[in-house]
RNA sequence: GGCCCGUUCGUCUAUCGGUUAGGACACCGGGUUUUCAUCCCGGAAAGAGGGGUUCGAUUCCCCUACGGGCUGCCA
């Protein structure tokens, strides 16, 4: 029998979910509902200087967005709590000390200006990567290098201290990534990591072995940043007889910048013009629109990024999250890292948009519509999108592009007007005004049949005549089939736009000969 | 610089030693449409370089180049 599936995802509240850390929710949401296993949220805050109110909030609100929904986690609680690491520091100082006592790591009185000072010294002497470890902490001052009774009395007087991971020089340290196979480090090369923080607060590296361990934790499915401190957590797993009942690695390939320069950033939705959040994000002057905000479905943002780093096997595409759960696997996972490409994730988007039912697409594209143009009866809104929905890669799509499905002061395209017009266009569509008004019964049909015979009576070509029919009624060149936008917009509509054209064009005419 | 990871069309990727190297997005051309979008058809487009191993390498190994990550009392 295999032991349930336990995967947590671990932000810290620093900030908004970056789409980087979006995906790697995701792949543990996947994974634990692929196995049937349990999907854990656990908020990192051990880092008491980066602390941004209102972020663990964000973190949760937008998993919950997204449909990304944890068994265990900070808010819902679980049998393995609490999820917030700030809540657990005595239990990490316990485990400190655990280590202490067997002589796995060590108190160290070094100031910042000491491993400054440290750091400078050894790169003058040409060491390649000065770092705080075996070859230095004889020279350092620590538990290692003091005596017993001056350390106490340290402690005892208050000096700030730290504890540090003692990391045996000569070890070959080797663990076996899911997606990367066998890695192997030489524990020359890490650091003595500190532990504990000055602060009492514990570091990523303690903090979260701890509590993987403690959680049940059987895989740690995280981004690649964090497969150089692995080797550490390895060591530590040894240091506190867990090695047994290590949790395998899944280190996830990064997400690139568009550019494939680095990994993404929020400057690059700055500059691309492309969100990087799942929700909207306010900090101070500035505001970020977030996925959500843009229009996009949760599951189209999740197909997206489900493909950045994982395919199939085969040749689908479009999935819910339900059958992304069914098909995922870590085997499938990507080794290098994928660029960002948001007209890859619109039309992801619009995919899903063209396979919703109506009646959902109303209820989720009328905030977008009310926002911009007032209260809309949703009966209305559902023949709208009904015509729109193909033409709409956002749901806010359809409240910029079709505001004259709305409003009477939608903006006519003037350049078009002016290219389209012409000597006898008046007259032409005073004839349409009559036809328009003796269609009994307005139907799309009726209405193409009668003004198309007309044209063929007349001899008009249908290139002459029907854009400026179009402009009159939308303002734009752009948009659904003709007749049936003027059977939705109705006779009268249609018939006071036809009129109120007819001015505008006049009074145009004469702006322009002045 | 050091350590670690990576490298198939412009982009995301399929291929688990033998394929005309497949698909999708984007792009180009054509069809449908009054228009835009959708949709349909077609096109151009790839194994970083060099060594091995093998009857045979995109696939396995090594080197080089290039790219990325880490290098904090941040996660």
């Amino acid at each position: 029998m295999e032991k349930k599936v336990r995967v947590r995802f671990a932000p810290s509240p620093t900030g908004p979910l970056h789409i980087g850390g979006v995906r790697t929710a995701l792949y543990n949401y996947l994974f634990a509902r692929h196995h049937g296993g349990v999907f854990i949220l656990r908020i990192e805050d051990t880092d008491q200087k980066r602390l941004v109110p209102g972020a663990e909030e964000y973190i949760i609100e937008s998993l919950y967005w997204l449909g990304l929904q944890y068994d265990e986690g900070p808010d819902m609680g679980g049998d393995y709590g609490p999820y917030r690491q700030s809540e657990r520091r005595q239990l990490y100082l316990e485990y400190a000390q655990q280590l202490i006592d067997r002589g796995h790591a060590y108190y160290a009185f070094d100031t910042p200006e000491e491993l400054e000072q440290m750091r400078t010294a050894l790169k003058e002497r040409g060491v390649q990567s000065p770092k705080y470890d075996a070859s230095v902490r004889k020279q350092m001052r620590n538990s290692l290098t003091l005596p017993s009774s001056e350390v106490e009395a340290m402690i005892e007087a208050g000096v700030p201290y730290v504890v540090r991971l003692k990391v045996m020089p000569g070890e070959e340290i080797a663990f076996d990534d899911v997606v990367r196979g066998r890695v192997v480090f030489q524990s020359d090369s890490l650091d003595d990591k500190v532990l504990v923080k000055a602060d009492g607060m514990p570091t990523y590296h303690l903090a979260n072995v701890v509590d993987d361990h403690l959680m049940g934790i059987t895989h740690v499915i995280r981004g690649e940043e964090w497969l150089s401190s692995t080797p550490h957590h390895v060591l530590l797993y040894r240091s506190f007889g867990w090695a047994d009942a290590m949790p395998l690695f899944v280190h996830l390939p990064l997400i690139l910048k568009p550019s494939g320069k680095g990994k993404l950033s929020k400057r690059d939705g700055v500059v691309g013009g492309f969100p990087v959040f799942p929700i909207a994000w306010r900090e101070g002057e500035s505001y970020y629109e977030g996925y959500r905000e843009v229009g996009f479905l949760p599951e189209g943002l999740n197909n997206f990024l489900a493909f950045l780093g994982w395919n199939p096997g085969d040749e689908r595409e479009i999935f819910t999250i339900e059958e992304l759960a069914e098909a995922f696997s870590l085997e499938r996972v990507q080794v290098s890292g994928a660029r960002f490409d948001y007209h890859k994730a619109l039309w992801f988007n619009q995919q899903h948009i063209a396979r919703s039912p109506i009646e959902r697409l109303v209820k989720l594209v009328k905030p977008f519509v009310e926002d911009r143009h007032g209260p809309v009866e949703e009966e209305w809104l559902a023949r709208v999108v009904d015509l729109m929905r193909e033409r709409m890669q956002t749901l806010r799509d359809l409240a910029v592009q079709a505001s004259y499905f709305f409003v009477e002061d939608y903006p006519i395209d003037e350049i078009e007007l002016r290219k389209r017009w012409s000597a006898e266009a008046r007259d032409w569509i005073e004839q349409v005004i009559r036809i328009v008004e003796r269609v009994e019964s307005f139907e799309a049909e009726k209405l193409a049949a009668e003004v198309k015979s007309w044209m063929r009576e007349a001899g008009i070509k249908a290139g002459r005549i029907l854009p400026l029919l179009r402009l009159a009624w939308t303002g734009t060149l752009k948009g659904p089939d003709l007749w049936a936008t003027a059977e939705l917009l109705g006779k009268e509509r249609c018939l006071k736009r036809l009129h109120r054209f007819l001015r505008f064009t006049v009074e145009r005419q004469t702006a322009s000969k002045d």
